[in-house]
RNA sequence: CGGAGAGUAGCGCAGUCUGGUUAGCGCGCAUGGUUCGGGACCAUGAGGUCGGCGGUUCGAAUCCGCCCUCUCCGACCA
């Protein structure tokens, strides 16, 4: 039976909006006592959010468990040499927490546990025999974040639901794969939020394909593109996109023109009035010893995360001018002709396959040429898509309008393949007898997010608005003057009733004003209230009030009544 | 890491530019009383290293320097 009472409980509600809050989960969740910070993105976690964050954990655990996983617990504290092995010690870089024992040995904070879990598959599966196996576990991670920010939607230590699964073949993989899509769809529909699925990047965590659960909301901290009809969305870093091109014309001869002080696309286009897209614009990177050159269609920017794809390779940054001079080109005015091309990659973006009679620079300082053309006028080493995908380009299947949206990330799900198996020696014997490296997935959601998500998506200007399944507590039994014996033993013995009948019930019996404790009841979202006051009471009656749209009754002060009436409203809560 | 802003009582803020009684206001808190249906009222009271350190000055919340913390924008973000 769960019945608390308020005077006993901890619900230190603020009147005022927090000044360090931004976002309406954020605000709320201080307002509303359920967290409250003790450093930049790292929260404590209060009585009242720990109700909440139990029903979201066993939701996730209902619909892990439904389809095989098992749950375990691994450390927060891990040796540094495991990360060592997969080379991510030095990939995470300082969003890594690190720290020495006494014994002086290298230790991480864990931000995920693919080194963790792969160690122990390594140890412990040695057939096929063993296989599938799905672990997960709901637990604390900690992620040095260069800039924490909107409260629990991005904080640096977190709480996260990480399951990983080893099979014995790709096909099985992708056959799991199928299902864990459809529990956590399973998982956000219960969590009364309505997700979009969206193509991810996966990078270089390897693996064939990636998702992401998106909740659109103008606060996200991410960013993912839709098309119009449905048929195709992506994480922004993944975009593929389209370039329309323009109609074909005859290619016309090299010619160079002055262009004075024209330093930048916009600066040259304008002055020889042309569109940015007839034009080409050329990008540096340093990748180690090597100068990057990207051409792309002056109207488009790069995106790092498919250049990255397109070179095999993360390490390299934005080039230096004396970088940039070294191969022969000149800043402002650079273009792939006439250029050393000793330690030189010529990255072209397919953009510029299309596009005909384009400006590009000179390599002499004022001036352009124009009618460049590929590959007459000079060639690549790589020719890939690494555009950034931008509002309103044509969608890759149906050609309707893209469009940008904001969203908070939830969950993601990766096939991981043999990354880490193969980097940390995780084999098994298959049926032929033969040593084969584990075939990985993996699969992340949110949690601490994800309460916050269903916050930004289940407000009003009063307060939280639980979903009824989510809720602390179903109903609070709200006694207007608890000095009143009569109104607060009537005010129990409802509280007991609907306790009995199997609901969570907060008795607010504290000696407060009737104005405050409404105040409350909605600030923290209950999704019904029952006002036990002097007025209805009068009458033998009380009063009930739902949450969600403010549906109000009147029964007779009966707990059977009371109890079936709150019964009938909750149903529609 | 770049840009912007902020740190004064538990919370929200004023005071700082132009140095000068005992550092204020609202809310909250404690005690007593009056109230009791949508954040009541009266009285009394507690609560402050004015983010820290150093400097200037007869005198610093206020001026100067360094540092710390927090927030927002950007970069970054399996």
């Amino acid at each position: 039976m769960a019945l608390v009472r308020a005077s006993q409980y901890f619900l230190p509600t603020w009147k005022e909006d927090p000044a360090e809050a931004e976002l309406p989960s954020h605000k709320l969740m201080l307002r509303a006592g359920m967290i409250r910070k003790l450093a930049a993105g790292i929260y404590i976690y209060l009585p009242l959010a720990r109700r909440v964050l139990h029903k979201i954990e066993n939701i996730i655990r209902e619909e892990m468990n439904a389809i095989g996983g098992l749950e375990i617990t691994m450390p927060v504290l891990h040796p540094a040499e495991l990360w060592a092995e997969t080379g991510r010690l030095q990939d995470f870089g300082p969003i890594l927490g690190r720290l020495r024992d006494r014994a002086g040995r290298e230790m991480v904070l864990g931000p995920t546990h693919e080194e963790v879990i792969t160690d122990l598959a390594r140890r412990e599966i040695r057939s096929w025999r063993q296989l599938p196996l799905v672990f997960y576990q709901i637990q604390t991670k900690f992620r040095d974040e260069p800039r924490p920010r909107g409260g629990l939607i991005r904080a640096r230590e977190f709480t996260m639901k990480d399951g990983y699964s080893f099979h014995e073949s790709k096909a099985d993989l992708d056959r799991f794969y199928r299902e864990i899509y459809q529990a956590y769809l399973n998982i956000f529909h219960r969590c009364a939020l309505d997700v979009v699925v969206v193509e991810a990047d996966p990078g270089l965590m390897g693996g064939s394909e990636s998702h992401e659960f998106m909740l659109p909301s103008p606060y996200g901290e991410d960013s993912f593109i839709q098309c119009e009809s449905g048929d195709y969305a992506a994480n922004l870093e993944g975009a593929i996109s389209v370039k329309d091109a323009d109609p074909p014309e005859p290619l016309l001869p090299l010619q160079e023109v002055a262009t004075p002080n024209c330093y930048t696309i916009e600066a040259v286009a304008k002055f020889l009035g042309v569109p940015t897209r007839k034009t080409a614009k050329a990008v540096f990177y340093k990748a180690g010893e090597e100068l990057v050159f990207v051409v792309i269609r002056g109207d488009l920017e790069v995106n790092e995360a498919k250049l990255a794809r397109a070179l095999g390779r993360t390490d390299f940054r934005p080039a230096l001018e004396e970088e940039i001079k070294e191969i022969g080109a000149v800043p402002g005015y650079a273009s792939p002709i006439g250029i050393s091309r000793d330690g030189v990659k010529v990255v072209v973006d397919d953009s510029i396959l299309k596009a005909r009679n384009l400006v590009a620079g000179a390599n002499e300082e004022g001036f352009h040429l124009r009618n460049v053309n590929f590959p007459r006028d000079f060639t690549a080493d790589i020719v890939a898509d690494v555009a950034m995908a931008k509002e309103g380009d044509p969608c890759p299947r149906c050609g309707a309008p893209l469009r940008i949206q904001r969203a908070i990330e939830l969950g993601h799900i990766f096939k991981l393949g043999t990354k880490y198996s193969e980097a940390m020696g995780a084999t098994f014997l298959d049926r032929m007898g033969k040593s084969r490296p584990l075939i990985m997935g993996c699969y992340g959601i949110g949690v601490g997010r994800l309460l916050a998500a269903v916050i930004e998506a289940h407000h009003d200007e009063a307060g939280i608005i639980w979903p009824a399944n989510l809720a602390p507590f179903q109903v609070i039994v709200s006694v207007l003057d608890p000095k009143q014996v009569l109104l607060l033993s009537l005010g129990e013995r409802l509280a007991q009733a609907l306790a009995e009948a199997g609901l969570e019930v907060l008795l607010d019996e504290r000696d407060q004003s009737a104005g405050e404790k409404f105040h409350d009841a909605k600030l923290l979202g209950i999704p019904l209230l029952v006002v036990v006051g002097p007025r209805a009471v009068g009458q033998n009656q009380v009063e009930l009030e739902r949450r969600r749209d403010g549906e109000k009754r009147v029964v007779e002060a009966k707990p059977e009544l009371v109890v079936s009436k709150v019964m009938e409203l909750l149903q529609g809560a």
